[in-house]
DNA sequence: TGTTAATTTCTGTTTTTACTGAAATTACGC
DNA sequence: GCGTAATTTCAGTAAAAACAGAAATTAACA
């Protein structure tokens, strides 16, 4: 499978933007693949148009497929697994947002919260140090707090709030 | 300069989640450790708590000064430079996104914008294709222009509206 | 201006992560 | 159940990133 200089382009481009925030190039550029895909690959089509090993693709798949941005079809009279993403940019958005909550939000708050308890029983530690920390958890708390919140609301209304922008300030202040 | 338990392991998890978003483990732990200190340190004193290079300590600072999150102070009397952070976490959580969206997501619009028009001079790209792209542009802009809007905001509305949540929803939509 | 402290730059090394290709396993059709 | 296709696992290799220590540079001060 052949790619449009454009199709590459977005591919490479994901691939390179993934392993800035900590996502294995490949499996960006394989994600971003799939997304653009008119129909469900197979893994030896991935491997032959990444120019990677099967293996990779299987692995990264996998990979994929844990975060569930891809899923597994199959097509009639093929023995082969096909794969498809998610074209939906807002779904994947939030699929993304949710794992990397899971994964790495709530443990970091457990930790945090920890944290607090054990600076709160040594009289070593000094106030500020005890405050800073419980101010990281708070903010952490409100993100995820409002994140819960937003997961909540129907998308129109998410776009509709996030195109009204600024102008909220003077619904929560009617008399500002 | 040794740290207690407490700090220590916020230090450690601060570099962990670091590394899992892309930032040097070094990088983030340097950090986390001027964020908790009470005064500014100097680079030696950095190396020795952290256990690395004083070489490394340099390069990590220099980092964090070109994200703007580490200034560095003087000290009456010392030549050395200090270095210190900022200490509010709203304030360097904005900082962090501006940051990134400077880097990473300002350049993936300018790709995206040329993908698009590239692609709609391209007669041979699937119209699907050519969707997914404009959609993936249309998303990153929308949350770009929201950020820009909530930006503008005073610190005290967007906590404000961070509590509301899911009511802006009513707000948006009084008949509902 | 020479001496030393402080900092940065650079090169080679180590560590980590990503990846390949082979081997093993699983699933399928006959 | 046997043979083959498809997939996964795994061990070794390659590539990339992080790092230390030495050398070079800069800055301070006498």
């Amino acid at each position: 499978m052949k790619l449009s200089t454009v199709e590459q382009r977005f591919v490479l481009h994901w691939g390179e933007m993934g392993s800035r925030w900590g996502v294995n190039r490949t499996v960006a550029q394989l994600h971003a693949l799939l997304y653009l895909a008119t129909a469900p690959l197979n893994a030896e089509d991935i491997a032959e148009t990444l120019g990677v090993a099967r293996s990779n693709v299987s692995t990264s798949l996998k990979e994929l497929q844990s975060w569930g941005l891809v899923k597994v079809v199959h097509i009639l009279g093929d023995r082969r697994d096909h794969f498809e993403s998610l074209h939906d940019v807002w779904d994947i958005f939030f699929v993304i947002l949710e794992e990397r909550k899971k994964r790495e939000l709530d443990p970091t708050l457990t930790t945090l919260r920890e944290c607090v308890l054990e600076s709160e029983e040594d009289p070593e530690i000094d106030p500020l140090v005890k405050e800073r920390i419980e101010q990281t958890l708070q903010f952490l708390e409100q993100i995820t707090g409002w994140y819960a919140q937003m997961k909540k609301m129907d998308r129109a209304s998410m776009l509709k709030m996030i195109k009204i922008g600024i102008k909220i300030q003077s619904l929560l202040n009617p008399k500002g």
